[in-house]
DNA sequence: ATATTAAATGACAACAGTGTCGTTTTTTAT
DNA sequence: ATAAAAAACGACACTGTTGTCATTTAATAT
């Protein structure tokens, strides 16, 4: 085909990331050559190669849009009128699906890209940006609930939206790879809500 | 060389394994090849080969190790008086370990592994265990506090052991990708330290 | 000293994955 | 219809890695 709209070009390239986040789910990160990818999609080598020249490419399409897609995820819970509850309410969500589909999830991918390259120089800054990024989420709500009185913590806000974040990535990483069960989704999810009404000093609870 | 003592034959593998370590750390486990292990011994490829056919054999080998001293380590700690001042204690490591030599520490290639390879089958047992011993060990602690009665915990010893695990592994990981200031590493500590004295119900603290 | 044994060597064939590029195909404009 | 443009194709040369094995080398036994 030839001179096709910009339109026709959006689709082409949604398909390729489509097909990516499967094969990359399925099975694994740097497991996963171009040519997985190619016999996946249902084009040719270099018709994807015109798209995306390497997996990394790819990668980092993927992960921004599921970052945004936890943002308009997050910006929903900040409409509640108690910010506890919305806080209870994001460890339900998160132990529901440490249980249904962590394992369908991009979640894996994204460690593993972390913990494949984080040698490379280049990509601490992307990283630190993810970091800062969910920390500003989380800390942002914590604030609102200090300004609205609802919470008077005794550590910092982003010391204890890092814990959550920390504590989640923990749950995620050890349900996927010895199951819910034994990874104590349910005990560690108390352990953590234990942590935040304390350090939080909710008021008005539940 | 030819029919040599067991001992050689000792000697030999120890200087792969080293090597390997080495190796590992520096360019982590998936990018690391048996040619570059090859290159940074001073054998040959046979040579090496014939100790060792695949990098994940030295891998397994390397942490077994590495699970025995940590064991060792912690059979220390079991001996103080107070237990509580235990895991004072290996948090104070823990912090120390993380703005000190977290990059030097193999602790990252384990996770490189873990994330890599959940995805095998036959792997996922060889993680179970690993937990079930790691569980076992903190869990240990926790019940010899209680028998003690230095504890009287409000959740399940093996709970608030994943949970230390859990933080652990969490700042760890943090520290060696962003850095263990950006990490808030203290902050973590102290998180954890929180919900401990909490959890625990701790009498006679420090 | 010499023979025996096996440890160690390194060249090599086989394989997997990559990136390119000349060719084909299809769309749009005329 | 036809021409022009570029999207898509897929064969291919190239590179890096692996596992092997005939050969060399050195330790031990006699």
């Amino acid at each position: 085909m030839p001179k096709v709209t910009e339109e026709h070009k959006k689709k082409r390239r949604r398909e390729i990331l489509d097909v990516a986040k499967k094969v990359f789910i399925k099975q694994g990160f740097q497991a996963t050559t171009m040519s997985d990818i190619v016999s996946a999609s249902n084009m040719s080598r270099g018709g994807v190669y015109s798209y995306f020249s390497t997996t990394d490419e790819m990668y980092k399409a993927i992960i921004a849009e599921n970052d945004q897609s936890f943002e308009a995820y997050f910006q929903n819970l900040m409409q509640m009128k108690s910010y506890w509850n919305a806080l209870l309410i994001y460890l339900d969500d998160l132990e529901r699906s440490a249980y249904d589909d962590v394992r369908e999830g991009f979640g894996i991918v994204a460690y593993e890209y972390l913990v494949m390259t984080w040698r490379e120089k280049e990509r601490i800054q992307f990283f630190k940006d993810r970091v800062d990024q969910y920390i500003k989420l989380f800390a942002g709500l914590i604030e609102s609930g200090v300004k609205r009185e609802e919470f008077h913590p005794v550590q910092s806000s982003e010391a204890i939206a890092l814990m959550i974040i920390n504590t989640n990535d923990a749950v995620y990483l050890l349900s996927m790879t010895v199951g819910a069960d034994k990874a104590r989704v349910k005990d560690q999810v108390k352990s953590l809500k234990i942590y935040l009404r304390y350090v939080l000093q909710v008021k008005h609870i539940e």
